[in-house]
DNA sequence: TGTGGCTATCTTGCATACAAGACAGAAAGC
DNA sequence: GCTTTCTGTCTTGTATGCAAGATAGCCACA
């Protein structure tokens, strides 16, 4: 893939890169990143790869554990709901903003649809579950907005997060049908069913998790008692005006 | 406001400083942000300011011109088109999502209003503008989903950039009429309607921009010359003493 | 065997030092 | 007077050093 690790290595890559891994699920959530090791690993000084991490912080993929390390993002199971009641809510609102369904985007969807298709005859299942979520950040891309395409992005490779965590089964077959319904509806230029779909579609995916399996079978017992250690769920990065009181939990 | 910056700010609150100096209208889209300035001003070294910088960065809130410093960003007339359309896509969404309206969160939104309604009639601009974008802010945090409304803060605080470099004339009272009539659909529990105003009043406020209106009348030069310089017009810096204002751009 | 405490080591947190680019203003040349 | 060049200063870019917390393992001791 990437030319290895020479003195070109530009600090977004080094993001980049480990954002990829978690969309290609190469990188499992808890995946400890030390500041070290990554700056050996891309040769360069620490200070690159802190300013890495932070931007992955404040993107919701990794997170701190003061004095202890960086950890790509354990989602718990609130956390998890959140990512796809935002994912249904910027995607219906996404497609229903739509008009139209140019002849590019048609062929890059179709084309798409066909990688799925051959992903799953092949049994691929990690690049099945890349594909999948690429799925939605290519429809993305059929509006042209960067923003949306940046939001869509971090929240499906979180997506991908979660579903290593809490689906058992992948129901690969399920979602490219899925996919497939939304297609056709864009192409019928009926995109307020689109939106129908695609949230109907979220639902199935999430509906497919088992959000009583905890990452950590001790999270629970660690909370209760403050221990902090892994999971530090606490609220990803709340307010940056008036922060008030609901700290709750 | 804050309190003041004593030894305790921590790294989180440059962030927050700045964002909710921008949302309150405070700092101007173009301003310079020294990292000595800042640190001297938080009483931190340049490290913890460089971190903030680099979050707000991915947040687009500022962007770095390489050895000459950050400033807060001056969108161009399509980004500021790309962040309507984020935002009508993502409100659209929310609104769409939402199922009811608590008692609790009509309250507030009454009480949004009423204040709305004071600073109109007190004709206080600066606060109208903070309060003109917290009314969205509201409505997202009505949804309970922290990923949407850390998204729309920092859309929002985008968008007051925005209105601070092509909005010649404020219409306040247009807007507080969009929110009145968004509030009342949500209070008769139609969602699809309230929608659709909120796609309508964002509508209005791009539209009662004047993006032919350069920020910088010679960026475009400047720009095909890469020459760059900025002013940063008033206000920015209180360090030096030179009394030079410039008279000319 | 089990328990408590000590220490060695590894981690990030943060500041600082220095390098290098960008700019402004003086100086030089015409 | 006008332009060009040079140089000093200011800025960020990057690495490194040191402090301090967290952890694991060892050892003493009951």
């Amino acid at each position: 893939m990437q030319d290895s690790h020479t003195s070109e290595t530009n600090q977004k890559s080094i993001e980049a890169t480990i954002v990829s891994g978690i969309l290609s699920a190469k990188i499992r959530p808890g995946t400890r990143l030390g500041e070290n090791q990554l700056a050996a690993l891309f040769g360069v000084s620490r200070t690159r790869v802190r300013e890495a991490m932070m931007r992955l912080e404040t993107r919701g993929i990794v997170h701190v554990s003061p004095r202890r390390g960086w950890f790509v993002v354990e989602p718990s199971a609130e956390e998890a709901i959140a990512v796809y009641e935002a994912r249904r809510i910027v995607e219906a609102g996404l497609l229903r903003s739509m008009r139209k369904l140019t002849e590019e985007g048609r062929k890059a969807l179709d084309a798409h649809l066909n990688e799925e298709r051959n992903a799953m005859a092949a049994g691929d299942r990690q690049r099945l579950t890349y594909l999948m979520g690429d799925f939605h950040i290519r429809v993305a891309e059929l509006s042209g907005n960067a923003i949306i395409v940046d939001i869509l992005r971090d929240l499906t490779a979180r997506t991908i997060l979660i579903s290593m965590l809490y689906q058992s089964e992948f129901h690969a077959a399920q979602s490219h049908e899925g996919h497939r319904r939304i297609f056709e509806a864009m192409q019928a230029g009926d995109f307020g069913r689109a939106a129908a779909l695609a949230v109907e579609h979220l639902d199935e995916v999430e509906m497919g998790l088992d959000l009583t399996a905890r990452p950590d079978p001790l999270s629970d017992l660690r909370n209760s008692l403050s221990l902090p250690l892994k999971a530090a769920s606490a609220v990803s990065r709340q307010s940056d005006l008036k922060t008030t009181t609901s700290k709750e939990q």
